[in-house]
DNA sequence: GACGTCAATAGGAGGT
DNA sequence: ACCTCCTATTGACGTC
């Protein structure tokens, strides 16, 4: 039984994982509030290893590695002709000085300014950002220029790692729901093949007694001790019909109609 | 060398 | 027009 079946039967699967518009979950966010990600179920990607948490194990590089410095210049070798990151880049000149640490500058532009180093942030700036985040998914300017600051970063940097640390956030909680949704799928498949078990069980065995699938099931009875079917007590007060039959199969549907014995017993 | 991580970029959407 | 944010992607770097 697959996906289709399921299907065919009308079986809806549903969470209730309403997934918040792009405002909303932008508002939620500027309101510091745990938002509930879009749920993408995309299986292919979906044990990727999670490493929000990971706290980097490398942090070999200080903000005055020379790797900070080569950051800074594939920043202005690499921006897009916008006038935001212009704007950025000249509100944060003055920062990017304090990061820059140039004493490499020359040896590594020497063979291409445009080269994007890597920049690694220390452990104290991970933490600190960290503690940050936990407090404030977003930032507001003053926050941003302040944390920068404390960092002795660039605002744009940090606002990026919020940005990075936000879709690590999101992508985390989607397998969260991935997975919750598997398992969801999985209950309900072995539930759907159950039921379709039933389903044929009573089909057989309509087809091998027409008489008494064919009467009202409010008419039936039958004793919950030797499991014989007897028509349920008639209208007019007469003895119930005495049955030659017996249930072949046991149906839970049937379990919470037969209270009373038949009078076969 | 393949792979994972993550800082950074590009581009689009929506709000003001 | 400009801003912030999201998403996809890139590229450097570390690890196995």
């Amino acid at each position: 039984m697959g996906i289709d079946d399921m299907c065919s039967t009308g079986l809806v699967l549903s969470l209730g994982l309403e997934t918040p518009s792009k405002i909303e979950a932008q508002r939620q966010a500027k309101q510091g509030l745990d938002l509930e990600p879009s749920l993408t179920l995309c299986l292919s990607g979906a044990n990727r290893a999670t490493c929000d948490e990971r706290p980097p194990a490398d942090h070999l590089y200080c903000q005055a590695s020379p790797h900070s410095h080569n950051s800074l210049s594939a920043v202005s070798s690499f921006s897009s002709p916008r006038v935001k990151r212009e704007r950025d880049l000249s509100s944060e000149e003055a920062e990017v000085e304090t990061t820059r640490v140039s004493s490499k500058a020359s040896d590594e532009d020497d063979d291409g300014a445009n080269a994007r180093k890597k920049l690694r942030l220390t452990k104290e700036q991970s933490a600190l950002l960290e503690e940050s985040f936990k407090q404030h998914s977003t930032l507001n300017p003053k926050q941003k220029q302040a944390l920068a600051r404390q960092l002795n970063l660039r605002p744009r940097q940090v606002e990026v790692w919020f940005q990075n640390r936000r879709a690590r956030t999101k992508l985390k909680q989607t397998e969260v729901d991935c997975e919750i949704l598997k398992k969801c799928c999985e209950t309900l498949t072995d539930e759907n093949r159950r039921l379709q078990k039933e389903l044929q069980d009573l089909k057989a065995l309509k087809l091998a007694q027409p008489f008494y699938m064919h009467m009202p099931a409010a008419t039936l009875t039958m004793c919950p001790s030797c499991e014989r079917i007897g028509a349920g007590p008639s209208v007019d007060g007469a003895t119930p019909t005495k049955s030659p039959f017996s249930m072949g199969a046991k149906s839970h549907l049937y379990s919470h109609h037969f209270t009373n014995p038949s009078a076969a017993c």
